[in-house]
DNA sequence: CCCGTTTCGTGCACCGTTCTACGTAAATCA
DNA sequence: TGATTTACGTAGAACGGTGCACGAAACGGG
């Protein structure tokens, strides 16, 4: 009884349970990570010394050498429509191999995800999944010479260090445009968010470079037209007015995201403007919002659970040890609704 | 060159920096802490070294004997209206006072969320705050043996190991009633979600609470009507519109939250059930959704910044020893549009 | 000038794990 | 039967910090 656990806290450490068991602290770290050389009869008195105690190993104490068996996943924000189908995406792969997620909320602001990156780091995680991040590439890079690192969401298809699983904004942007011309429509903008610093890597300027493009190589050059919004503030629906009420206003808008699409749909109703008859409308990310029928917004989806499904196999795979960068790109689809 | 830093890893301890600064490793260990004893030669020099070098300090290391700066938040889901609110008003306050957040999601299932909160424990974290959590009393009692803790959003106002900070669902669901009443409605109804363990100590049911207490007291039990709808799956399109298309629908639904509400909003629009001229509707949370002109829904709102800098603060001060516990309850307010 | 106080800084024993030897007994082989 | 392998279990040194106990100056009062 004065053996093994000698500590006045009520904490069960290995100790306790080695102690209990009657083995060594080694035999009973083996058991919990079912390592090499332990026998049936071993594993089983361990296991029930656990059982009983309750005992939990502690990340902390095991990150200073082994793994510790928990990602990090660093999303932009909590309210964003599409993190929830990527997160879910994660998590169907996580825990079936057994591994612990936290996660960290970046608020969209560099400096705290660069923080929340850091704190990461200082928890020993595994790797981690950064999820519509706006780190600059060499950053990245930086850090993924400590850790191994999967982007989402940031189009960084060069990068060496991490890997990166997207969808094709620019084939999205391509969908939404056709869609657009197929019903005859012509004088087509876009809409975009002008807060984020302007790294094309974003998927903002991504799905631009789309519209452009579509744009261009059917003729419409003369057409393109490209609106910003700020991200916060009161000036966004003043914009959003000035866009809506101006003489020359377009006959169809491409959003980069249902984000400002709804907003958008709002002030319209709001003014009269009919949707489709006077303004047809696009958006991106096909959150739950845009199936409403008082909303019925067109809108590309980018399938989130398999993003966030395919970013979690690809870390694990560069936590078992893979070296080369390894850079996915999946199809986007329309689905649409009454806006068009 | 030899001296401090043997280990072969890029990686930087505490025993670089000291080595670096040429001074002893406890005095770099008090220097972070900014602990008693240490003179402004001596910190000066090693904030320098840590300057040079990017030190950061090992969360798990430091958690091994002392704090870790690191508060956990358990949060529902990812999708909820209610949610960000909240996040924003802790982490005011969490970032003032220097400490990380760790945020687990829960996905409303018990089982997760216990495995979350046991995962905070064994990473170690300062103190947790629960929102929404479905956890029973009791297990809560148990975890808070271990760690301090604070719960929004569950009302347990008799617990004696941790503090709940709440808003007054009860007072909420009077509003909304006696809103209804002021207007004329006298055929009210209330919609409930059923999945969820019926725990009296969650919103949900406080709500209902809330609202019979109000019919009753005004003359009108022979009239509560209260429906319920499951979190998930197809059936619960189909009873909505069960009780959309109703020979006796009620003329006017108090939904417990907008996240039932929109969809009973939407399917009434799509069923030609006008708003609010055939169903008056009030929903919960004032979700950013609620005040979109197309859907205008008059919401109940419960001041989620207030609620998490409440929270955030409680934590703090039990963090730092309080022991008795602390229940606060705050006053939501009616937020009138254009649904009843 | 001596002796109690502060003020600083250091050495060292933890904290709870993992992991690399290494020892021993059982099993296999010649 | 003796020599080798194989399977199992254990000691003990990391890992990267914290915090206590202690010694050495510096201070200051009688």
């Amino acid at each position: 009884m004065a053996d093994g656990n000698e500590g006045l806290t009520g904490r069960v450490t290995i100790r306790t349970v080695a102690a209990d068991a009657g083995v060594s602290v080694a035999a009973v770290s083996k058991v919990m990570r079912n390592a090499y050389g332990v026998s049936d009869a071993l594993r089983l008195k361990v296991l029930a010394s656990i059982e009983k105690l309750g005992y939990r190993p502690s990340v902390g104490a095991r990150g200073m050498r082994g793994r510790t068996f928990t990602l990090g996943v660093l999303l932009v924000g909590i309210d964003n429509p599409f993190l929830p189908g990527i997160y879910q995406g994660i998590e169907s792969v996580t825990e079936a191999a057994g591994y612990k997620i936290m996660v960290g909320v970046g608020a969209a602001r560099t400096r705290t995800e660069v923080q929340l990156i850091e704190q990461m780091i200082d928890n020993r995680m595994d790797g981690i999944i950064l999820v519509a991040s706006q780190i600059a590439g060499e950053t990245l890079e930086h850090f993924a010479g400590q850790l191994p690192i999967v982007v989402v969401g940031h189009h960084e298809p060069k990068a060496l260090g991490y890997d990166t699983i997207n969808n094709d904004d620019q084939f999205g942007a391509r969908l939404a445009v056709q869609a657009f011309l197929d019903r005859g429509y012509r004088d087509i903008a876009y809409l975009t968010q002008s807060d984020r610093e302007d790294d094309f890597a974003d998927v903002a300027p991504q799905r631009e470079h789309g519209y452009r493009n579509t744009m261009t190589a059917v003729g419409l050059a003369d057409r393109i037209r490209v609106f910003c919004l700020p991200t916060y503030g009161q000036p966004r629906v003043a914009m959003i007015r000035d866009i809506l009420l101006s003489p020359d206003r377009p006959r169809a808008i491409f959003c980069w995201s249902d984000l400002d699409a709804l907003p958008l749909l709002s002030e319209a109703h709001r003014l009269g403007v009919r949707i489709p008859e006077d303004l047809a409308l696009i958006g991106y990310d096909n959150s739950p919002m845009a199936q409403m029928s008082m909303v019925d917004l067109t809108s590309i989806d980018q399938d989130g659970p398999r993003l966030g499904k395919l970013a979690a196999e690809a870390l694990f795979t560069r936590i078992s040890g893979r070296q080369v960068a390894e850079h996915i790109l999946i199809e986007p689809t329309l689905i649409p609704r009454g806006s068009l």
